[in-house]
DNA sequence: CGCGAGGATGAGTAATTGCCCATGAGCAAA
DNA sequence: TTTGCTCATGGGCAATTACTCATCCTCGCG
């Protein structure tokens, strides 16, 4: 008698213990049976003698304890990982990762595809939005890719003006290509990128027609803006809107970026200083009511790049491998 | 007009390549998104603008083009792959493999209660089934792990006598052992293991009560039987069922292992000698219309193992990794 | 010995997924 | 150009899965 009721007395932690292992046991082989030998929970159940329920319980259980390990066996995995870790981190709305891909030379390869992907994703909605662009290399190279759409509920207006200081039309002024390939109605910014002071910009803003075009942008759905890094190879400077001492004076200060002729600070805040003062581009969206896509990749605009997303100008990314490791470092 | 008809005919092949590399491009993003971030397809469908149904093809294609890898992270992992391939190799109906946990000192760990496990779903289902025993240790040290069961409605019949040579009950006769555990109706075997010859086998079965238990063990749906190894201290002779001359005799004439007492050669055919003429077992259950599940482990029992599963004398089997990695070898 | 907390269970139901089919686009051969 | 073929697409529906809730059981505590 004592040894009988002993026995269960003694046994009762290693019971529990034992059971405890016996349901992860349970729950691996029901695991097992649903995720590698492609089971339904009702054979499942059937097979382990239980309920469907409990067999479901179990298959969650797995999941739950981590017994179940997925992996994608692709090449994107890598980029999908870390674009969801870099949204996560700055707390993103999106974020898309492509390949580095060392051995291309020409510089927008795969973030270009991306891009155009993405943009049309968008255009292919249904009801009708506000599609703001920006400007940037990049940008054009994504706008390029894009295939013949046609979309009249749309609305596409440019953040940029299209004038630069030498009166040509600016190059990378993206609206025209994307106007090109898209049918919808566009609105491009008849204004120069830089004008010459504040007044000037005040004055131009004030027109009915340039009002109106900024009015648009602030109701756009979704942005896609180029990312551009300074220096004296940097956008601002090839393109003639900038001579190199306002550069160097620009950078001593402690920009690091822009946006759309906008310039910030290695923390992203927009600069309270002369160039600011007389960029004629609209503001950039509002990143709290709409998505604003900033695209970017590569070594030189990896600061840039960071500063965007940390001081928010940004609310989605596309970049590549080499930017996404460097934020999640930084 | 020629280079404009060459390019995009030039150009085919490769729009063809990229397109099915970007179509799996898709499928592990849609797979990445489904599997590894639990996204739901509708959700992937919205995030990459396609339809639902085209998420799902995508995550099908995903696991059809085998880029979704899963494993599963438990010990168990390796016994159930062990299991599966067991199985297919020789077309049995069900396979279980346990650990082989070489460091526990008794014979019986782990297949013991995987068997009770097996024999307590058969008695768990709700329509009446008959479920026939054999013998041996193993078995008996299953059937010692049931816990109290009420199955009235269940049937449990033995397939092999109950007296020594000797004329004692036989120890290893597991009837006795599951009636003390189980409210159903037993039918023990009233005969001897082995008796002095085929007459009085004969005899013996031609008794009403032999017979009917005989009867009834043919209708067996289920049947849970010991595989034993020959030498001189395997259970025949330990039990005393068979002198060391008439086992080496045995073994000389190619016998590798019995089941119920019925003895087989190393293709588990049963042979044609005097003993098995002398043994007052049923004949084992069909293996066509029934299950048969045969319970052993340990390397002394591979080829008697090896042998019951490649002669079809069972249809299933309950294991240990030892043996199932001999069987998946041999 | 009764009582409440905690956890497991199964029923029912909502959500999700897998599959079939009609449709239409794209392409090659006639 | 027409015809026939292939294949991707989305609608619709059935199967499967996930979740919620009420209930039951067990265990610990007073």
């Amino acid at each position: 008698m004592f040894a009988g009721e002993g026995g269960p007395r003694d046994g009762h932690s290693m019971v529990k213990r034992s059971e405890t292992s016996a349901r992860l046991d349970d729950a691996a082989r029901a695991g097992w049976l649903y995720y590698v030998a492609g089971r339904t929970q009702d054979e499942i159940a059937s097979a382990m003698g239980i309920s469907r329920q409990s067999a479901q319980r179990l298959v969650s259980l797995a999941v739950a304890e981590r017994l179940i390990k997925v992996r994608l066996d692709h090449p994107i995995a890598a980029c999908l990982e870390l674009a969801d870790a870099v949204r996560k981190k700055y707390g993103l709305r999106q974020v898309e990762v492509v390949p580095s891909d060392p051995g291309a030379g020409v510089a927008t390869v795969g973030i270009a595809e991306a891009a155009a992907a993405e943009i049309e994703r968008w255009l292919k909605k249904p009801d009708p939005i506000v599609l703001a662009v920006g400007t940037g290399r990049t940008l054009k190279a994504a706008v390029d890719q894009l295939p013949a759409i046609e979309c009249i509920n749309h609305r596409i207006v440019s953040l940029t003006g299209n004038i630069t200081p030498d009166g040509s039309a600016a190059y990378y002024n993206v609206i025209f290509s994307m106007a090109d390939a898209v049918k919808a109605r566009h609105f491009p910014m008849p204004l120069p990128v830089l004008v010459t002071s504040a007044e000037e910009r005040e004055t131009l803003h004030a027109q009915q027609l340039v009002r109106s075009t900024i009015e648009m942008s602030a109701q756009a759905n979704v942005t896609f803006v180029g990312i551009g890094e300074l220096g004296i190879d940097g956008p601002l400077c090839l393109d003639g809107f900038l001579e190199k001492d306002e550069m160097m004076e620009l950078m001593r200060s402690g920009a690091v970026g822009e946006i759309c002729g906008w310039v910030f600070d290695s923390e992203g805040r927009l600069l309270d200083n002369p160039i600011n003062e007389r960029v004629a581009s609209a503001p950039i969206p509002s990143r709290e009511a709409s998505v604003v896509i900033g695209i970017g990749k590569g070594k030189r605009k990896m600061k840039a790049i960071r500063a965007a997303v940390v001081g928010h100008q940004i609310n989605g990314l596309i970049t590549d491998e080499e930017v996404a490791e460097y934020l999640l470092k930084a």
